[in-house]
DNA sequence: ACCTGAACACCGTTCAAGT
DNA sequence: ACCTGAACACCGTTCAAGT
């Protein structure tokens, strides 16, 4: 006889979600998830097909809440200004959030690739503004150079890399006005021929 | 009675690392390591205290070998040619050992992180180089954005990222070259008033 | 002093049986 | 149609017993 369901995909997610970012990945049981959404381990894979599903979908989650803040903090049509606060934004989802994110960058396993079209929607937001700033046919290693250093730093950051002291507010505030300025000057960037060459 | 060692500490490390580098951290079980050392699993802990020490004892060897090939790619004389060299390295490193490289940059537990000092000894080359090209008191910030920028770049290759097309090549030169310049050209990365204000 | 088999705890996953 | 207990495979780790 048909049962509804006692869960759903969404409550596990998010009950998942929960205990990554409070203890980490190997806290991450099935029979934890199970116990935070009310049912037993079993059932869950009704739901998902097994635990790196999970996982994978607790990145797409975070990746399309980090593609919405993006979002929200461009537009004012200063490419630069966008620029910057999405950058700031970055690295406030990854201090927010620093289990996760570490996650979203290491992904040992490849079934925990985020979606293609999830990262796509994400990035949109800075290469919009990067294609403004930089220009057309420069869009695309511009926009790779921003979020290299952007995605690099917090990284650093949280991994604990940056032991040597100083003050790790100021150089992430160099490093973004460094970064954009070398984009924003695209002569003393890319050394070509005269003749307009396209970088591809 | 005293038995000599079958294995050593070495040999468990160079084995746990061949699997690592081969088939991922999943692989890298106590049996496979002991397997290829020639005892049982049970032996190894009377060389290494549980299998996360194992792992940061093979993050370490990584770490010192990189360092030790920044190092010998260092020294020209001429700092930029000795970054873009340095670059060019890590990310040669990063690609004979993704694997590796990816777990030392996530080191998503605690108990993996690599000791300090090798992490120092491995950067000396690149702050030496950015302090002759962007000056003494610049040295950290515009080390932590060259090097951010490099391992950032890497990481996200590595991640399967760049999945706009693209070359990804060129994109590494032109990072490169934008990066420089702009930690170079010091004036245009660090808006600040006149009389020589310290970043820290 | 090092090695081993046996044992334990824990976890992901399957499946037949319940409702 | 979903849930469950029982069971299985696998793995890290411990430990008493061997040499």
């Amino acid at each position: 006889m048909p049962t509804p369901s006692r869960t759903s995909l969404p409550d596990i997610v998010r009950a998942g979600r929960r205990i990554l970012e409070s203890d980490g990945l190997e806290q991450l049981t099935m029979a934890r998830v199970a116990h935070n959404v009310g049912v037993r381990a079993p059932s869950l894979y009704k739901h998902i097909r097994d635990r790196d599903d999970l996982i994978r979908l607790i990145a797409n989650d975070a990746v399309a809440e980090l593609g919405a803040r993006l979002a929200a903090a461009s537009g004012s049509g200063d490419p630069c200004h966008d620029l910057r606060e999405m950058a700031r934004v970055h690295r406030a989802f990854a201090h927010e959030h620093p289990l996760i994110y570490r996650l979203l960058w290491s992904q040992v396993p490849e079934q925990w690739r985020v979606d293609a079209d999830l990262n796509a929607q994400a990035s949109a937001p800075v290469l919009q503004a990067v294609a403004t700033l930089a220009g057309e046919c420069e869009t695309l290693v511009a926009a790779r150079t921003f979020v290299a250093w952007a995605q690099g730093f917090v990284s650093m950051e949280l991994a604990g890399a940056f032991r040597l002291g100083g003050d790790v507010e100021a150089a992430f505030e160099y490093g973004l006005t460094a970064v954009l300025a070398a984009l924003t000057n695209q002569s003393a960037a890319v050394p070509r021929a005269p003749g307009r060459r396209s970088i591809r």
